[in-house]
RNA sequence: GCCCCCGUUGUGUAGCGGCCUAGCACGCUGCCCUCUCAAGGCAGUAGCGCCGGUUCGAAUCCGGUCGGGGGUACCA
């Protein structure tokens, strides 16, 4: 098994987003071809034409890329198309049915309802010895043994046994006679020379049915590994419908592709040795699928926020500013495309380095040095303009106007205005803050300040101080 | 209903019969630093689901129990 060089794959099906569990699913796959010398096969589950487009295609590609999973990598092999494989697949239907090994039925739902007198009971074997021939309506049934059971080898389970008595006749081709999933995953996989299947554990009950199927295409089936469910504060595996689950969202909200791996790659599994912190190529040499939990891990948004605020902090200085650009142009940036300055930004941008989460937060930290006047937020606005902020301001504008508008004199300035006033710095920069920014929190105020200039922050200042002596007069 | 999986602090994990008075990380709380907020430093918080075995000794092995989850389609 893993011992020769494994040939693992990934095979999602498009369905116009990246979900988070199969970025896991994907990574830990990537782990083990690279580890061993092995290969990654990416196959594209497109059985389902109906629901499919093209350009699905390229998201996955893409998001595979965007956590490092690139198909230049001499380890990755495909993508392979399921749908092209579908002669291959009608072959295998009709040599299990030759064989013997599968019969066609024309039972309905219904008609097997009545039968067994229940709808949980699974398909009770009427048509096994019926001979019937294919006729379009006709689904054709896999017959899986009575007796015995049919044990898997599972490297994250050990060797999980499921009774044959258990596994119903299932379809493995349609009525119309396409084949089913459980069918063309099978031959895709032998096809391919699959020999490990490491997948999400909502396909463990699927198992012993397609180790069944090898068996009777007379193949040896590969090496399983079922790795646990994510799953949200609930408890229940993530859904599309409830939870955020898309990776293009995470990386469009300014989550770093290498954090996000970090992340993912913990979930179910730990390096040991006390650090969780590193970089992919040190988790992948780590990194054994025996070692993987078998239990449900939930996705935990606080902890993979501070793993992003790590590796934001880690960030080379031109590298942070070149990773925040995007959301300080168009189309994400609230200011006119012409009122951005890179060299403003390159200035103060070591200030909110250790100030992020995401990179999307850049904007609310900055914004004050683009836009034409500071946003209105009057939750700020109403905490900092306390009684006696009209006067500080003021005297603020009269100190600060004849100083040297460097952060120093800055603060030096404002403080003396603090003290006539009977107020430590930390009380008196408030007010100013807020008719600076409009925000009350933010970067070092005085490093602010000579970033913005000395007009504006005047012209500011004066604005505030108006508008509380209109507020007054109300 | 039936089949299967899982069970270490709130969360993710380390632990593989003695090194465990259970480690690390996130979270949370407090303190320090401090022009706000972060970052950083320090301290604290809380756990082996339960019951029985096996053993000189169990978080680690076995059985049971309870709890959680997944699956049970002519979906993938």
């Amino acid at each position: 098994m893993s011992d020769a060089a494994p040939r693992v794959r990934f095979a999602p099906s498009p369905t116009g987003m990246f979900h988070v569990g199969g970025a896991r699913s994907a990574l830990y796959n990537w782990a083990v071809a690279r580890r061993s010398g092995g290969t990654f096969v990416l196959r594209v589950e497109d059985t389902d034409a109906a629901r499919n487009r093209p350009e699905w295609i390229d998201g996955i590609i893409s998001a595979l890329a965007a956590i490092g999973i690139s198909q230049a990598d001499p380890h990755f092999e495909g993508p392979y198309f399921q749908s092209a494989n579908a002669g291959r697949h009608r072959e295998a239907a009709l040599k299990l049915h030759a064989a013997g090994r599968a019969y066609y039925c024309d039972c309905t739902r219904e008609q097997l309802a009545e039968r067994t007198g229940s709808q949980q009971l699974g398909y009770d074997g009427f048509c096994r010895d019926r001979g019937l021939a294919y006729e379009p309506g006709r689904a054709l049934r896999f017959r899986t043994p009575d007796e015995g059971e049919t044990v898997v080898v599972d490297l994250i389970r050990g060797e999980p046994a499921f009774p044959n008595s258990a596994i119903e006749d299932f379809v493995i081709a349609r009525g119309d006679g396409s084949p089913v999933f459980l069918l063309a995953n099978v031959v895709d996989d032998l096809d391919e020379g699959i020999t490990e299947v490491i997948r999400g554990e909502e396909h463990l009950s699927n198992t012993p049915k397609q180790q069944l199927l090898w068996q009777a295409l007379d193949a040896v089936p590969p090496v399983w590994a079922h790795l646990p469910v994510i799953v949200n504060e609930k408890r229940q595996k993530l859904s599309k419908r409830r939870d955020k689950v898309a990776l293009e969202d995470y990386l469009a909200e300014g989550y770093l592709p290498q954090a996000m791996v970090n992340y993912l790659m913990l979930l179910g599994w730990g390096p040991g040795g006390d650090r969780e912190i590193m970089p992919y190529e040190e988790l992948e040499q780590l990194f054994r699928i025996e070692d993987v939990n078998g239990s449900s891990a939930f996705f935990d948004l606080k902890k993979l926020t501070a793993f992003n605020g790590e590796y934001i902090r880690a960030l080379p200085a031109e590298d942070f500013v070149a990773e925040c650009t995007p959301w300080l142009i168009a189309p994400h940036a609230p200011w006119a495309p012409e009122s951005y300055d890179p060299e403003v930004f390159a200035a103060v941008a070591p200030l909110a380095q250790t100030r992020l989460a995401v990179l999307s937060d850049i904007t609310a930290n900055v914004d004050f040095l683009f836009l034409d006047a500071p946003v209105d937020d009057e939750a700020s606005w109403a905490k900092a303009m306390k009684p006696g902020a009209r006067e500080l301001l003021r005297d603020a504008s009269a100190a600060l106007d004849v100083t040297q508008w460097e952060a120093e004199p800055l603060k030096a300035a404002l403080e003396a205005v603090a003290a006539a006033h009977g107020l430590k710095l930390g009380k008196a920069q408030a007010p100013v803050r807020v008719a600076v920014t409009g925000r009350t929190v933010g970067l070092p105020l005085f490093e602010s300040l000579v970033a913005l200039g000395r007009e504006r922050t005047l012209a500011r200042l004066a604005a505030a101080e108006e508008r509380l002596g209109r507020e007054a007069a109300e």
